[in-house]
DNA sequence: TTAATTTAGTTGCAAATGCAACTTCATCGA
DNA sequence: TCGATGAAGTTGCATTTGCAACTAAATTAA
């Protein structure tokens, strides 16, 4: 059984969150801007460059899983920001990549999302603490999912 | 503008919130308990006694807004786990309070959630990084909310 | 005191999520 | 080589969330 660090810790972490997240969020719909997981996939499929990611990369790369990152993708298709492709080498699958279109929401995402987070996060710990923060999440999601 | 380190923490506090979250929440569902929210809420009352809470207070304490709340309230209404009561100082408001029954939910619950964070958080991190992660993320809940 | 503004909480509606079942294609083992 | 099993995605349905508008009571201001 955990003790009272560790359960505080559990609880801190999603307070925190849940704040910066609607935090965030709300100063990216202030400006009309889509939410944050758009801005998460587009991301990644921008660092995949050309060949674009199959959907199962992508949901490991986001966490998000299969069914609700294809409900997302239909909406992105639907604004034109990413694209479904038929993949070679597995039939079933097929392979997303972003487009022009996608790219430039990703550079207009940018300002509005890089100060919120600087000012709700970078302003608000000191450069050692946000190390240490990334080290040990990163730790956590590292970690397989080994029982 | 946030620098990559910043960056970094900012998409690992997501990802290692999903994943804990998802991986707990799976863990109570395949054991037929209800969701994480039911025992924050239920926690938050048992630990304010007789008396109960007032759902304002409730929402600073698990940071829930008002809408989602009243929400939850009704379902855990539904299910005998709380009682809501009129406020005496306030003609506005209603005192909620935990039945005998949700502390037996409480009580029923602790075992397969408190395991849950033991292995998904305690038994990954040493106690000096578990401290550490819950004084910066404390400092970030605690913040306030100026811009 | 009375009118205007805030605050607590609720509700209707649209959008997003979770779950389970389904289709289609790959792959593995006999 | 073929049949069983498993993986990649999709979809229908129920539940949950977010947003905005609403009621009712408290607070403030004139």
């Amino acid at each position: 059984m955990p003790d009272e660090t560790t359960i505080q810790a559990w609880i801190l972490l999603h307070r925190a969150h849940r704040k910066l997240q609607e935090d965030v969020e709300s100063s990216l719909k202030a400006r009309d801007l889509p939410p944050l997981d758009w801005y998460d996939l587009l991301l990644e499929l921008h660092r995949a460059g050309d060949s674009g990611l199959r959907q199962y990369e992508i949901g490991e790369k986001v966490l998000l899983n299969k069914h609700n990152l294809s409900r997302l993708i239909d909406r992105l298709e639907k604004k034109q920001l990413v694209g479904r492709f038929a993949c070679a080498e597995d039939g079933r699958g097929n392979q997303i990549r972003i487009t022009a279109a996608g790219k430039r929401l990703l550079q207009s995402m940018w300002p509005s999302y890089g100060q919120a987070i600087q000012s709700r996060l970078g302003d608000k710990l000191s450069s050692g603490d946000i190390k240490t923060m990334a080290r040990v999440l990163g730790s956590l999601v590292d970690i397989g999912d080994q029982p």
